[in-house]
DNA sequence: ACGGACATTATTGTCAACAATTTTTCTTTC
DNA sequence: GAAAGAAAAATTGTTGACAATAATGTCCGT
């Protein structure tokens, strides 16, 4: 992964061929920039850049960026630009709340859902992360963390649920990216080893106990000290 | 209310006065006409006709529409226009389970934080929604009726959990509006009673169980058969 | 030299004309 | 008379130029 420097700092592939590209997939690009802590948050996006580096038209990204504003993940100032977005606090652990909240309801019903097929597959996820995590693959390794929960949801078999997850899912990266020490990559997938235990045996009470423990666990490796909030950047610059 | 003819369905007052108008207005407009099921299910919404509505341009309309379409209220086919959603019956089912889900969690942080004053002013607001009611005043007793929930979940606190219900609850009024018999309005205001008292004595078990009964029995009140799903409307047509 | 007013530059926001697509209408043919 | 096909109309999608706004740099007066 080369470090890219001064103006194309975005260092996401741009589809050339001269054929068009689609709203989604300028939107799946940013979204996993975002998500896998490519882009940090802060970081201005600017229309005229976001044009050159996908070879689309302003309007197109002009939609893509509310799109992810709507995903909250980024920040659109009006007349200023758009913004990769930095949860305050206060959001982080309104996001964790919701979090655990959407996910016992999942584990409710997954526990009922849950074979034995899936159980391997979810396995095999873990695995996957596993490796990842071994090899220093940073940002394939968070993007695993999240999917296993994703894979929970699409079992639980709400769709409703499911989208409220994805977005929590990556707003949880996002406050990550904007809390997390260095060290701490995203969940351990030991945590997820427990859940799928508990839930192999189809116990509810159990899953969920594990669930929410990992949830709290990954919330409490935070620095979410309720202080500084929006003026976090002029104190760093300031003190450094 | 004056029923519309031709081409004007759209029976929303424009703010004339030449001044232009916000995004956020003409999105309020347009969500609450929806969402007070003024506008029914699967009524186009014509770009032109919409900017003569409003007096705006085209490109501020399909700004409002990809925001109606990111609250599931407007269904966008591309290069075919806009139209109010049809919730099929499977995503009936599922933004019922979800809202029973996301409720559980807001009535359970909110019997901790309820005051006095809250618990006075949750009355005031159902002797309103009955008001509402008895005067005939459909729209404003949806209205209300689904800002009673909204209420709990700002007691609760959480910003997330509320910006979910807000999406399910207009949600639940266009299920309501697609599937529900002429009768059936939204919310029973006695059911609101019945879960003020419970929240007023602090006990979660009794308010959670409240809250259950009265989203079941919403759902109950639909016609939910799962089998026309996209041909429903083929089999009206055919059998008038 | 410092601070404030003004001019410059860069960036976002808006609009109107143009292209592409779909829907409707009108022929044509069997 | 009905079905298929082609022209016409209406509607959506896109592009590029222009206006508005914010950020930056410069100049001048105290």
């Amino acid at each position: 992964m080369a470090q890219a420097r001064e103006k194309d700092v975005i260092d996401i592939a741009p589809s050339e061929g001269g054929k068009a590209v689609s709203d989604q997939l300028v939107f799946a690009r940013l979204h996993a920039a975002i998500v896998g802590h490519r882009l940090k948050p802060g970081t201005k996006l600017g229309e005229e850049a976001l044009c050159e580096v996908f070879g689309v038209s302003r309007a197109q990204i002009r939609r893509v960026l509310l799109n992810l504003a709507h995903a909250k993940l980024v920040e659109l100032r009006p007349n200023r630009g758009a913004y990769v977005a930095q949860p305050s606090v206060r959001e982080a652990r309104h996001v964790f709340e919701a979090r655990r909240a959407v996910e016992a309801a999942i584990v409710e019903r997954a526990v009922d859902r849950v074979t034995e097929d899936m159980i391997r597959e979810l396995a095999d996820h873990i695995r996957e992360e596993q490796a990842a995590h071994e090899r220093g693959d940073h940002s394939a390794a968070i993007r695993l963390s999240g999917e296993f929960h994703l894979r929970l949801a699409r079992i639980a078999g709400n769709e409703v649920l499911l989208a409220f997850l994805e977005e929590l899912v990556s707003r949880t990266s996002l406050i990550i990216a904007t809390y997390g020490k260095r060290s701490v990559s995203a969940c351990s997938h030991d945590d997820h080893e427990g859940i799928l235990q508990a839930l192999r045996s189809h116990d509810a009470a159990t899953t969920l106990l594990h669930m929410d423990r990992h949830l709290r666990f990954i919330e409490e490796q935070l620095q979410l000290i309720t202080g500084g909030e929006s003026n976090v950047d002029l104190k760093t610059i300031l003190s450094e």
